[in-house]
DNA sequence: CAACGTAATTTTGAATTCATAATTAAGTCA
DNA sequence: TGACTTAATTATGAATTCAAAATTACGTTG
């Protein structure tokens, strides 16, 4: 709900930085590759100077690594990192769990009651692709609530970085399962408002989610062997 | 003072962010004020393009704000921020805490046992410089034994937002001594590599950080009024 | 033919240039 | 004088240029 009158002018590196962003998130740059600065130029039709800017932001948000003198290359997700990022999610997920349940309106709990039940549908149609853009609307939505801008930007920059390739969009069915339902203690914390009992569930959430994650990237691992073609 | 000779395998724009990072901190950029684009140029000899990138990096650390067509400004901490900031801080040192008693070794106690002694005497010394620098090495050692190089990337951005301008180094007699008297604790708590409870003083010694800074913004400001000469 | 060394090509990093937007200065008129 | 226009100046954003580094292609030699 923006009200206010200003004229938002985008930069054009900040621009290129939300559509390379999107290009890596959707994986259309590959992890491990090169990026393509020439063809990218042509691609958005502008010169170097503003596409290397953006580069070198999404070199801070850990989306691509600058190696001097041979360019940015994309990154890859690790095991080691997503052992990392988790847990610092956590911490701040549970955060934001606690000051949502001190600040969150009563319309707003309505609202994600709605994307609550939104989910729980996806779920039963095993829907895979809506469930997850309804599970980061909920999750938005509780930090939303949280009304800490810092924080905001602090989980969501974690959270692109787990949202390369598509880890997320692979669960086991007994995940997915156990996911909705702590996604109904969530639901039930949060309209109760009790902070500690939300921020546990969240910080719960999250480990269930890295050991999901860490299970997916494995039996990647094993399937294709590093170094061969 | 030229210390340019150091400059080796780090490229250009990365060697900018840092210098112009030092400068910020130490207020020879002085918040609310423009970037002087042409003059920093001059300065460091350099052209304006990794200037100009290294900027745009520095914007998403929230050190300054890019206007478009207008340039770059240097922020300024608002109360805003403080009451933002330091909870999330907060939760990040906690779980800092938390994974360092479960990783640190007994050396690395035993360095931590130092600088806490080292920064006591500090305090005895109402050396308020010496003590701030030895404080931060000894949350930055308690997050090197967290070993998550994660953790340690967000704490540091949080901490350097922070860091801006001399807030830190004004403390009242009695804040000071219950800073003192808390990092006891915290020494005491990572001995016994006690998780759980190192969390919670952390939590606690963050809290009061951000009311003593809170007090120190406000009686800034009723100091000087703001938009008057 | 494989390993090495050298030349050609491409790519990168950074300076420079150029068009445009913003700011300042100068001029006009009530 | 002071508000409003308009011109001159300056600063910004982005394209272009250029030197240096890296990569590739090629040829030589053992």
């Amino acid at each position: 709900m923006d009200t206010s009158q200003t004229i938002v002018r985008k930069s054009l590196h900040h621009e290129l930085v939300d559509r390379l962003q999107t290009l890596i998130l959707n994986s259309e740059l590959k992890p491990g590759t090169k990026v393509p600065e020439k063809q990218l130029c042509d691609q958005f039709g502008v010169s170097r100077t503003p596409l290397r800017e953006a580069l070198k932001v999404l070199a801070t948000y850990g989306l691509v690594r600058l190696e001097p003198n041979r360019g940015a290359w994309v990154t890859q997700v690790t095991e080691a990192e997503v052992e990392e990022v988790f847990p610092v999610l956590g911490a701040l997920e549970a955060l934001s769990g606690e000051l949502a349940c001190a600040r969150i309106t009563d319309a707003e709990i309505e609202e994600v009651r709605a994307l609550h039940a939104q989910m729980v549908q996806s779920y039963q149609n095993r829907d895979l692709d809506a469930y997850f853009i309804v599970n980061q609307q909920i999750h938005r939505a509780i930090l939303m609530a949280a009304r800490n801008g810092t924080l905001t930007t602090s989980c969501e920059a974690l959270s692109l970085r787990m949202q390369r390739a598509r880890y997320l969009a692979n669960m086991s069915e007994s995940r997915w399962s156990d996911a909705v339902q702590e996604h109904e203690k969530i639901l039930h914390h949060l309209a109760a408002r009790d902070g500690a009992k939300l921020a546990e569930t969240l910080l719960h959430h999250m480990d269930a989610k890295r050991a999901s994650v860490i299970k997916w990237l494995q039996s990647q691992r094993d399937d294709s062997p590093s170094g061969l073609a």
